[in-house]
DNA sequence: ATTCATAAACGAATGGTGTTCGTCAACGAA
DNA sequence: TTCGTTGACGAACACCATTCGTTTATGAAT
């Protein structure tokens, strides 16, 4: 098949792919992108430079469909809503963790929601030098809880003989109970100790 | 060559082979950690059953490498001793993540280390139904300081335009100095956040 | 209308990866 | 001395990312 009458590929319709594929938690390189797009693997580099870009692409989208834009709310309302959808983000694509993670944020949009929060956190009133800090310890919390959500259902399986561990696991929540109830203290702890923080 | 006078590999060799490249951020996979060892790719189905094997070898090694035992201290020191640890683990190892909060863990090193901060956790006077929920957060805590701590140098790279991240940007710490600084306040809040929930 | 550069698909080829299997020599116990 | 086991190798297979040449439809300029 030469050139189709219309193009079957662009690079946001690869992007969104890789997305699909990752969350459905299947691997997802160029060979199973043009798979699930019915495609040869060759035809994704007339859009795109390579598994880098197709990266790149996914971020942006990610960015797109996980943001919190602030509105009328207190900075820690606003600060619990942006916690919930990052963790869901991470929880969402933990292949992809790593990846994010790993590069110098350039991405317009990505920036743009640093600087939401940025400027969240200024008007709450937290002291100019500090607010950096802040928005990395709440990138860590989303990451971290993000990853617990991404585990299995049973997180441990004690054999016999722990002196603590099994026992506490009787009877104790599993899945995404479990998680939740962590993610809920965690975050009523967070956010608690920078009000605490705040008014002193 | 045929079977050697005295053998090349063993489980051990291999996985702490993994782990040294993954360490050094490059890829560790059965070809690499086989070039690094003057072997050939196929000699390590010999002592280990395949990339999912070596990962395994790899985590109880890691385990081993990173652990902190509990002492005479009181909770709450062994529990900063131990966050640090766990993040420098996961910071020297950010590759090896998604892989590793992939699976159960019934390795029974890392269900004894668990199994003594649980027993720690108890002792310091948390109610049992709340353990497994603490050190979940601890997990998910250094999970996140410690990708936090991978990241690069310069995290944010703003264009121009934007409202407040550029400004408290101007001047601010970089690399592993923000890194630390981000971890000791968070550690900080929580480990108080949790001092105060348990003398309430 | 014809021409023609461009766009966008394909197939083939390269070099990398994980894995399996047959081969072969050294080892160590019977 | 024999002989099963161990632990290396090489060959082969399937998959992956990437490059490049080929092909044809498109659409603008002549």
């Amino acid at each position: 098949m030469p050139r189709p009458s219309s193009p079957l590929l662009s690079p946001d319709i690869i992007g969104a792919a890789g997305l699909e594929l990752s969350r459905a938690g299947e691997p997802f390189g160029v060979n199973a992108i043009a798979r699930r797009l019915g495609v040869r693997p060759s035809s994704l580099y007339n859009h795109v430079d390579g598994m880098d870009g197709i990266i790149e692409l996914m971020r942006g989208r990610l960015v797109e469909d996980y943001r919190v834009r602030p509105g009328e709310s207190s900075w820690d309302d606003f600060l619990v809503d942006l916690l919930r959808q990052q963790r869901q983000m991470y929880a969402d694509h933990p292949q992809l963790v790593p990846l994010l993670i790993g590069k110098t944020i350039t991405h317009p949009a990505v920036i743009t929601a640093y600087d939401d929060l940025a400027t969240v956190l200024v008007d709450g009133g937290f002291p100019e030098d500090e607010v950096l800090t802040v928005i990395a310890i709440i990138d860590a919390f989303a990451i971290g809880f993000g990853l617990d959500l991404a585990s299995p259902d049973e997180v441990w399986e004690p054999g016999e003989g722990t002196r603590t561990l099994g026992r506490v696991l009787e009877g104790a929540e599993r899945g995404t109970a479990r998680a939740d109830r962590t993610f809920e203290l965690g975050v009523g702890l967070l956010v608690d100790s920078l009000r605490a923080r705040l008014s002193r």
